[in-house]
Formats: C-alpha cells, sequence, structure tokens
DNA sequence: CCCAAATGTAAACGGAGCATGAACTCACCC
DNA sequence: GGGTGAGTTCATGCTCCGTTTACATTTGGG
C-alpha cells in the first residue's frame, strides 16, 4: 500500500471523501487521479443504482462525476435523479469533445464540466474547485421573477409573499420557465428537458400541468404562464429588450425616425 | 459609412456580450471560438489599463476570460483587482497545464478556469455554463429593422417602443420579411417559405396577412411592408425615401434624396 | 377616359389548438 | 387492502385565427 492510500485513510476518518460515479467500474484513467487526491469512489450504474443505494441508506457521498463519453443517456438520466435529491450534491460531468456544443440547453444538470481528453490534473483540481465554491454564496440560490420566488435548495416555491404547495413536476416545470423567462418553450420541448429525454408521453400533459400550476399562482397571477399560440409556453412578462441601450451605443449614428434614441426599454 | 455596414446595423441577429480578456491582444487561438460564439471581446494589459478604462465610464462587460499562460503574475494581479468590484463579474481563467496544481490555493480568485490546450468549443460553452449558474441572463436574439423589434425567443414584436400583439402566422411573415429587408419576395415565395412547402391554398391569403400586419403596425409604420406591383412585397428600406415607391422600386437609375451611398446592394 | 389586372378591404366560415373536468394508473403508506 | 396523492390520459366544449370569398379600390396601359 502507497504512503498516498494510507493518508487518504487517515483523512477519510475525520471527513467523508465519497463520491458518486459512473460508469460501473470508472475508467481508470479518471478513477486514478482522483483516488491519487484522496477521494474514495463509489461508481454506479446508472439513475436506478443510485436510487437503490440511496434506499439502502449509502448516502456518505459529497459530489458525484458523471462521465457521459459513452453513455449520454443513462449519465443525462442520473444526473437528472441527483438533481432531485432533497440535499442536492455537487456534480461534475464529464463529456467528449465533440458533444461540447450539446451541453448548451442543459446547463441546470450540472454544476461543473470537463471535456475528455483532459489533463490527469484537471479532474480533481475542478472537483477541489467545486467543492470549494459550492461552500460559497456565488451561485444563486433562489430565482425571483417579480412575485414569484423558487428556492432551488429547499424546492420551496411562493408567489407574492404566500407559499405555494407544489408537487414534484409542477415545481420542476416552473422551475425551468423560470430559469428562461420569456422564452418560448413548445410542448416537446418541456417534455425533453422536464421529464427526461426518455420520455415517451402525451404532449397534453404539460397542458395539465400548466393548468394545475396557474390554479395554484391564483387568479392574480396566473397570466405569468402565457400560452403562445402554436408554440408553447412562456413564463411571464418578459422584457424583451433589455439589451437596447447597449445596442443604442453602437447605433448612435443611426439617422430617421423611430431611431433607439426614442426607444424606451419597455416591459410587457 | 458602406453599405455593408449600414445594413449590418439596421439588422442584426444581437447578442450583446462584451467580455474584459487578458492580455492584449487576446490570443486569436482563443479570441475567435469567443467571438463566433457572439461575445464582442474587450482586451487590456493589465489590472491598470482594466481599472482605467473603469474610470472612463466603459463598464459594459459582463465578464471576464482571463488567460494566465504567458504572465501569471501580472493575471492574478488583475483577478484579485476585478474581485474588488463592487458589482463582482464572473470570471473564467486559463491556465497552462502544468499549472494546474497551482490554483488550489486560489479557489477565491476565479469562478471557473479551462487547461490549456483546450478544445475550441470549451471555452464558449464554459462563459456559457458561469453565466448560467451565476444568474445572468443570457442575451436575448432579436432582429432589428429601424424602429421594428422582433425577439426570436419569446416570439414577441415591438414597433417603436410599443408592443404588438402579433398572432402566429403574422409573426412569421413579419420575421421572415424582416430577416431578409429589401429583398421582394412573390406571393408564392411567401406561401412556399413561410408557410411551408407542402402548402396548396390562395395566394391571397398573403394579402390578408399583409393587411392584417399593415394595421398592426399603424399608419405610422404600415409603409414599412410595401407593396411592389405585380411582384409582391418586400420590407422596405423607408428610412430615406418614404414617400415613393417608385423611386424605390427603379433603383438602377436613381438619383434620390438619399444618395448612392445608401443605396443597398445587397439582395440576398 | 375606359378597361382589365392587381391589390385593398371586410366579413364569415370552419378547423386547429387549447382549457377544462374527470377518470385512470401507479406507487407509497398506514 | 383500502386510502391517498401524484402523474398521466381521455373526452368535450370553446375560442381564436387562418383561410376563403366577395366586393371595392387602385394602378397602369391603350
Amino acid at each position: 500500500m502507497s504512503s498516498a492510500d494510507l493518508s487518504r485513510r487517515l483523512v477519510k476518518v475525520s471527513r467523508a471523501n465519497d463520491l458518486l460515479c459512473f460508469p460501473d467500474p470508472m475508467p481508470m484513467e479518471w478513477a486514478r487521479p482522483l483516488r491519487d487526491a484522496g477521494y474514495d469512489l463509489l461508481s454506479v450504474s446508472g439513475a436506478a443504482a443510485a436510487a437503490s443505494a440511496e434506499r439502502s441508506g449509502n448516502l456518505s457521498w459529497i459530489g458525484a462525476v458523471i462521465c457521459a463519453t459513452d453513455d449520454m443517456t443513462e449519465a443525462m438520466s442520473l444526473c437528472r435523479h441527483l438533481r432531485r435529491r432533497e440535499e442536492p450534491v455537487p456534480l461534475l460531468l464529464i463529456v467528449a469533445r465533440h458533444e461540447v456544443a450539446e451541453l448548451k440547453l442543459r446547463n441546470d444538470l450540472f454544476d461543473d464540466f470537463c471535456v475528455a481528453p483532459l489533463h490527469p490534473g484537471e479532474l480533481p483540481a475542478r472537483v477541489e474547485h467545486l467543492f470549494w465554491r459550492t461552500g460559497q454564496p456565488v451561485d444563486q440560490e433562489v430565482i425571483e421573477h417579480g412575485p414569484l420566488v423558487l428556492n432551488l435548495e429547499t424546492y420551496q416555491a411562493g408567489i407574492g409573499g404566500r407559499a405555494l404547495d407544489l408537487t414534484y413536476m409542477e415545481y420542476q416545470l416552473l422551475r425551468f420557465l423560470a430559469t428562461h423567462p420569456g422564452k418560448v418553450f413548445t410542448r416537446e420541448t418541456l417534455l425533453n428537458r422536464v421529464w427526461g429525454y426518455e420520455y415517451y408521453g402525451g404532449a397534453r400533459t404539460v397542458d395539465v400541468h400548466v393548468r394545475r400550476l396557474r390554479a395554484k399562482l391564483g387568479e392574480e397571477h396566473a397570466h405569468l404562464i402565457q400560452t403562445v399560440r402554436s408554440v408553447g409556453y412562456r413564463l411571464g412578462q418578459a422584457n424583451w429588450s433589455p439589451s437596447s441601450h447597449r445596442e443604442a451605443e453602437r447605433m448612435d449614428d443611426e439617422t430617421g425616425p423611430g431611431g433607439p434614441a426614442d426607444r424606451v426599454a419597455l416591459q410587457f
């Protein structure tokens, strides 16, 4: 046994150092630098395995390193599962080069990511930084949109000071809409992003959940979720020209009526 | 100003995103993918230069990408400076491989980091994720044409600061015309491109929609959609020749008030 | 000035798309 | 096993808006 192994065991006594890993087994290429940095790895084969591990009371891990280079679908499923936990843990995703562009709309599923192939030192450095900053108040823990408040840590929601008693799917749907206020999402997009890519169900499900959300928001705020006919739904009175003032600086030599000067930053 | 510049100013799909960069100039290797992703780069040579830029009121940047591969000392100095700002901005650090281990003790100086050399797509993806998790609103994609503003994400439209309540087909038609300003489209072309290639319907449908659009644009802006007799419709360059359709039609021999410089050659 | 073609205008029909209420499935718990 | 609550699906009615149709108006050529 190396001295590194020994010190890891000594450290572990005082602090839990377990990282949840995917897939099972974790490729040695990444398992080794993590182990060398003093972490213990608990590999799981997917979301189901993680769930059963949790049910059996094995909840000691303090973070997750998910490798999505081989099975992106299962990796994303696992990410989504981990995000549902009452006590979310820092989640690091490893993706292949050609899939970097795919991350764009899935930012909510992970806290940090690596691009494979990567320098051995990067992985533990990134985990370290992740743990450091999750202890910091950098990340937003609430989403506010007008009278609407979503607490991402406690999975609570409120509107106009009143608490909203939302179910899980209701919360997830509202949260997703609220993370991109104003943007219109098709039902299909919502099913993919909120229900999951492996979900196959009717699009009317979205309608029903929107309806329940509106009911719980109350008549006063029901209009926060707007229907865009033939397209989908969006949250709220989107202020759709917040960048106009920046644009105006570059267009100050434009002539003619209706120029940026008299354009107001409107909110509807 | 060239005609190309004019048209670019009138119509653009904008993501106004200024990033502070170090060093000056930013290495093309990283500047290019960031520019390609729609960011504007403001390079500074160090903390002092950033400070003077701030004093001169140039505070438009919304994030910073600091490359520490060449001058780690100055880079760290710049990081510290940015951290002292009243309104902190997301800060991404680029370090060389052999310096990854150095980061451990400086976690507080940056929000995220990259290890050089890196995949070109990683940089914008990381910036994107950084903005997402720090709660920065991602700028919306809009099309502007004079007083007309179309928000592609929210399916909203406005004219001269006033919101336009458009139906789905109205919006799609206006959007298509606005993405090719000045170009004349036959009714058949519009039916194909806006309604769909498999659409079989009367050409008068276009007329009716144009009429409704003009009505909603208001008398002041109704001329934005111009009729070209025996041909079709176009979204006009009415800023400089609002009085006469005839003049706009005969662009070949025109000697009008706008001058040749303003004549837009760009018919795409 | 007249006529024909092209376009503007108004109204009405009909269907697509959505809200709504209720029933159904499934998991979990006492 | 009954009960409860969440998620999903189904059926129905309704509103909106895209399309058509008919008619008025404009345009341009002879």
